[in-house]
DNA sequence: AGCACGCCGACT
DNA sequence: GTCGGCGTGCTC
């Protein structure tokens, strides 16, 4: 019997082995074989009868019976060259640890058929009309997170409905096993996980649910490369399922599916909506943070004993010079240095590299040197000032571990006002704010990023709904009147959405173009910029928009952005292909292709 | 990816 | 004369 193998290695084919004598093995299965030097484990995606001398012998089989039906081994492919990543690595990335596990059932091939339309629950009650949904749904069910502690909570949420399993690293390597054996065997039919968590067989008819749609967890680096939104979309025409998506701000590319019919919106009421303020900074004070309008609601919230969350968007300052106005910055790396006041010190990001504060500006001797943007460290100094009787506590989880981070978690417990990045909202349950202030919210939406307006009404939305209906809200901004804050403000989704989706369309930007990010990373400086343009000439050739090869700031890695329609992952892979590209051999591996990237 | 093979500069 | 750098190519 000879049996095709792929291996978690970036070469996208199969490898011919021949089973041990007496041996039957099926699509599906994990084995150990020898690849080149070393024993290592791959799946079994094809096998056939036969015989050849020219072929090794599988060395063990690792799973006594297939872990993927043939259904799940057709959508994990088309995963894989939908993100032009080897079949391999796909699977391994979408797969519970292989070991000596029980001798369980064969998940069964999906039915396929006409699947309902997917449903996407927004508004302040879209939790629960998803529970509702899965509570009357008696067949599998699927829910996938953004992350861990999202998984813990759903298994938690779903518990009533009968002991759901969890899918994710979030529990040992064994209870995962058990967890997908479960679901294929039908002892259990709640599965919950993250993208790990994707390709798990949960019994038919099977609901399937993404939690908080726009979430860029649903595609952080590393394989497998697709958004977990993409892939559920397919699974469900597929396995004709039920889809069911959240969120509170949906995603352009969700919004546009229920604009085309693809997707049903289903918008749940909306909750009573605190005032949200709008303060314009423009021409205010270089000196202070606080509008007026902000310090007022900051007092008015202490009179009252109701807490307070001021969000800024960066930790740390930059360091400028008050003469030339240029910025300190790393001379390895080119990025701006990040500026400690309370410890005179500036730090790299990127390389790490960390001195005391110069005195002088290195570009023209000036002997001013000051902190540049509103860092959480200035912003807590200039609130302590103004509040000598508040609580106030800093709350910077990257700079902050162990001991030191619980100790940071506890004051923020205690704390009347909590200065920190957008990470400190999730200190808060919903409702339970008297005010949050926005510091300065054009740092969010003039990022170079065509997906900022969508991340700072994210932001702000998140803010809104962890204040109680009779708190406030202040957006402090130079850009007021941006459609992302109105609709804030308004408490209107589709006030946002229609200036986006405009926006998107007249500059080709996703869901109505796809873009591909190919990074290439060269030995030498000038080799690496030589491979990056002739490849974006390639691409160029190929058809697709290609935007001219950016250097990063330790010139070692030059990024290409190639933008085209549905089909860009195949041209993508076409011209990547050995032989095509000036017959260079070496020249995939030192491209690392990013397809449909979201940072 | 990981590893072996192979062809050019600084050592005993 | 050799040791070892990394660039190149292969893996059934």
């Amino acid at each position: 019997m000879l049996v095709d193998v792929v291996f978690d290695v970036p070469v996208d084919r199969s490898f011919l082995y021949a089973a041990p004598p007496g041996v039957t093995v099926k699509p599906g299965q994990r084995v150990l074989a020898s690849l080149a030097t070393a024993t290592r484990a791959g799946l079994v995606v094809a096998v056939r009868a036969g015989a050849s001398e020219r072929v090794k012998t599988l060395e063990a089989v690792l799973d006594p019976v297939p872990v993927l039906s043939g259904s799940q081994l057709v959508l994990a492919r088309w995963i894989a060259s939908e993100s032009c990543s080897s079949f391999g690595s796909t699977c391994a990335s979408l797969l519970p640890p292989a070991g000596a596990s029980e001798i369980g059932p064969v998940p069964p091939e999906w039915p396929g058929g006409p699947a309902p339309l997917p449903v996407l629950f927004t508004g302040h009650d879209r939790v629960r009309h998803l529970h509702e949904r899965l509570a009357r749904h008696r067949g599998g069910i699927l829910v996938v997170t953004p992350d861990i502690g999202a998984a813990a909570e759903w298994a938690g949420l779903l518990a009533p409905l009968g002991q759901p399993v969890r899918l994710d690293s979030g529990v040992g390597e064994g209870a995962r096993q058990r967890a997908w054996a479960s679901l294929a065997a039908g002892r259990a039919r709640i599965g919950v996980g993250t993208r790990s968590a994707l390709l798990a067989f949960v019994p038919e008819p099977a609901v399937l649910a993404l939690i908080d749609e726009h979430d860029t967890a649903h595609k952080p680096p590393g394989a497998p490369r697709i958004h977990s939104r993409d892939v559920l979309l397919r699974r469900a025409v597929v396995e004709g399922s039920q889809l069911c998506l959240t969120s509170a701000t949906p995603s352009v590319e969700g919004w546009r599916l229920a604009e085309n019919g693809a997707v049903l919106l289903e918008p749940t009421p909306q909750a009573a909506w605190p005032a949200v303020s709008l303060a314009d900074t423009r021409g205010g004070s270089r000196s202070n943070p606080l509008t007026q309008t902000l310090a007022r609601a900051v007092h008015a919230a202490l009179a009252n004993g109701r807490r307070v969350c001021v969000l800024v968007s960066r930790h740390r300052s930059a360091l400028g010079c008050d003469e030339c106005g240029a910025v300190v910055r790393c001379p390895a790396c080119h990025v701006a240095f990040a500026f400690s006041k309370a410890y005179a010190r500036i730090a790299c990001r990127i390389c790490a590299r960390n001195e005391p504060a110069p005195d002088t500006c290195t570009a023209c001797g000036g002997r001013r040197l000051s902190p540049f943007g509103w860092s959480a460290e200035r912003v807590e100094q200039v609130l302590r000032r103004r509040f000598p009787r508040a609580r106030i506590a800093r709350y910077d989880p990257e700079a902050a571990r162990g001991a030191r981070l619980a100790r940071q978690l506890a004051a923020s417990a205690q704390a009347q006002v909590v200065v920190g990045t957008r990470g400190t909202l999730r200190l808060f349950e919903r409702g339970t704010l008297g005010l949050v202030g926005f510091i300065a919210l054009d740092q969010l939406l003039c990022t170079p990023d065509f997906r900022a307006g969508e991340r700072a009404l994210e932001l702000m939305w998140a803010a809104v709904e962890r204040v109680s209906p009779d708190g406030q809200v202040v957006i402090q901004s130079s850009t007021p009147d941006h459609y992302a804050v109105r609709a804030v403000a308004k408490q209107d989704l589709a006030e946002f959405y229609v200036h986006e989706v405009r926006f998107r369309a007249e500059l080709g930007y996703p869901p109505f173009r796809r873009l591909c990010r190919l990074t290439v990373r060269g030995r030498t400086e000038g080799d690496a910029r030589a491979v990056a343009q002739s490849l974006a000439a390639r691409l160029g050739e190929a058809g697709l928009t290609v935007y001219p090869p950016l250097r990063d700031a330790r010139r070692v890695a030059w990024t290409i952005l190639a933008k085209g329609d549905h089909d860009l992952p195949a041209i993508v892979t076409a011209t990547l292909e050995p032989g095509v590209v000036g017959g260079r051999r070496s020249f995939a591996r030192m491209v690392n292709v990013e397809m449909d990237p979201v940072d």
